[in-house]
DNA sequence: GCGCGTCATGTTATCGTTAACATAATGCTT
DNA sequence: AAGCATTATGTTAACGATAACATGACGCGC
């Protein structure tokens, strides 16, 4: 062997209890590691020969390149936030479902966090993650904190908030019109014979898709002349258990009351139970509609009307503006409108 | 000021769309970057005038701590990585955010990763998130591909393997006996006074969970003194739509049955569903049970007989040998079996 | 007031990778 | 065969934090 100063060892198949590191497969290979990290990212930069060598070492010493070490060079990682109320809800499942794929796919990594639909408890997380550095961010909503929004502002990562469609976004953002929606099944539920419409919603004052539902609602309302009083419109937490109760509360105060839309399937569904252990027919004696239409609204007996959301198309358009901005490709508008569908089913 | 060289300019509260730097804050505060890296990680080893300065630059600045710095040096990160099958399921979900809320509480992130039920699958996600140098692993079941093994093996964090109660654990496991749930709810549906007890399995042989299945329901049924016939199992892939074709299937090679066991409560879910359509009235003509206890299994009608499953508690105690073992105090054995419960609702 | 321990802070080197620049090797032109 | 572009590889420094060690300041006992 001409090139090698000394006869090699027998070459070193795996590094012991600890990942071989570039230089490792650098000396394996007879290279430097600027050589191993050039056939990584630009393999047609590299000879054939010099490229089938390292190959060889990375295969053999099972390498896995350090992503903090690339991250903390390139000065932005491969990873993406995404922070999201609850996981437990198949509207949010879907999309985050979604989004893994779509990342997963091109090479980058779903950091995913749970915020209980508390802007508090985003900034924490979002003050944790952000020591990523991670190349995108994803929120739900867009109500934050100031300082969440100065973390944003400092991490010059492509923001991309979901499930509305801001006036003002932070930076970009994905998802539906939830005032039209919630005017549009409101207008539905006339249309279909009820008068005395009820609105139930997520009793979360900051949260911006509330407050747009509760809005549509109110302007169907006007349009149709019908009075909302106060007891029409009740607010209660997230959970099965609160929709349950909520129907309780409103038959009680309000018993002309022959429609409650409910600003969530979970509320919904919970009012289904209710309505059923207050010996109520739905929709005979009352009718129930949500909004998500998660999995449980074509299951429960009687099936759920509700407002269909695109969440599945919510994480992949979500990706694909996330993937061009990224590449610097990205023209397309600011805020995109994935639209919503009005699902009539048995409850009303 | 004695100390400045130079008069400073003017406090600048915030760098500019760039996130601060330890250095930044150390210059603000005075100080070097190791008295800021103290005041962080063992605050009682720093003055308190030093640690007041120190906080306000913190403060003033945005800075976050650059975890891809730290990692480096550290050889080991604050990632956690968890790959499911799927997170579009409520028996995953459930443990999914009992783990994020219990790693987010001790200052750990979950980077999130779907298998799809493919060991090949989790093999090539965890070859890539392995390069963040995770804390720990925790992985759904207890088949991997050999180079996953190697992968896992170099890594030397801590690996859990979620679901099942293997006999031999690559680290550690949480779960509950697959078999003995199988195999408790087959005699329970004998108990009830069902006799040709059919079994709906999900069709992937490499995962553990579905192999324990089929074998407790085969215990059961020879206990039980009941031939079990080739058309009595079928294996069917994941999703509610193979459970409603798999009813009529076995309904039409074997119209005697009378009861059928699905591996899922999503399969099961369907094959209520499969039941309607084909005019069947459950549990009157044929009785059908569930595996899981997902929100869907108490709201669907009729309600779902299914095994529960504490997906809660699997995600409690995993985050706490985890966080354990990190600290270098677990001492509890390496299989943790936290049951299962036979759930009698409507549907048999 | 000298020596010594204690507490607070600083200095230096390092983690694994990559950007930017430098050099060596190769082939093509004339 | 010299000159020069082109291709392949190497060298050096840097990213931001921390471990390990070094130093300085202070107080206390005798």
């Amino acid at each position: 062997m001409p090139t090698g100063s000394k006869p090699d060892s027998p070459k070193q198949l795996q590094t012991k209890n600890r990942i071989a590191t570039m230089s490792d497969v650098a000396k394996m290979a007879g290279v430097t590691t600027m050589t191993v990290s050039r056939a990584l990212r630009t393999p047609e930069a590299v000879s054939e020969k010099t490229l089938a060598k390292i190959q060889d070492a990375i295969y053999s010493s099972g390498f896995v390149l350090n992503y903090a070490a690339r991250s903390l060079v390139s000065q932005r990682s491969q990873i993406i936030v995404a922070l999201f109320p609850t996981m437990m809800n198949s509207v949010f499942s879907g999309t985050m479902e979604e989004l893994s794929r779509q990342f997963s796919a091109n090479g980058y990594n779903l950091l995913l966090g749970e915020t209980s639909f508390d802007i508090e408890v985003e900034e924490k997380l979002l003050a944790g993650f952000i020591g990523w550095r991670p190349a995108a961010v994803i929120l739900t909503g867009s109500e934050h904190t100031p300082r969440s929004r100065q973390i944003l502002e400092n991490s010059a990562a492509p923001v991309v908030e979901l499930w509305n469609l801001p006036k003002d976004p932070f930076d970009l953002a994905v998802g539906l019109s939830n005032r039209d929606a919630a005017y549009e099944m409101t207008m539905a539920l006339h249309k279909w014979g009820y008068r005395r419409i009820a609105f139930m919603n997520l009793h979360y004052p900051q949260n911006d898709r509330s407050v747009d539902r509760s809005a549509g609602y109110h302007a169907a309302m006007a349009e149709l002349g019908i009075e909302v009083t106060a007891d029409m419109e009740i607010n209660v937490p997230f959970g099965m258990e609160s929709g349950s109760v909520g129907v309780m509360q409103i038959i009680k105060s309000k018993p002309a009351i022959d429609a409650i839309f409910c600003a969530s399937d979970t509320l919904a569904v919970g009012a289904l139970m209710g309505a059923a252990r207050a010996g109520l027919r739905v929709p005979e004696d009352i009718a129930i509609a949500g909004f998500g239409d998660v999995e449980l609204a074509s299951t429960v007996a009687p099936t759920l009307t509700t407002v269909g959301v695109p969440r599945a198309q919510i994480g992949i358009e979500t990706a694909r503006i996330i993937m061009e901005r990224l590449k610097g490709t990205y023209s397309g508008p600011s805020v995109i409108d994935c639209g919503f569908s009005i699902i009539r089913r048995e409850s009303a």
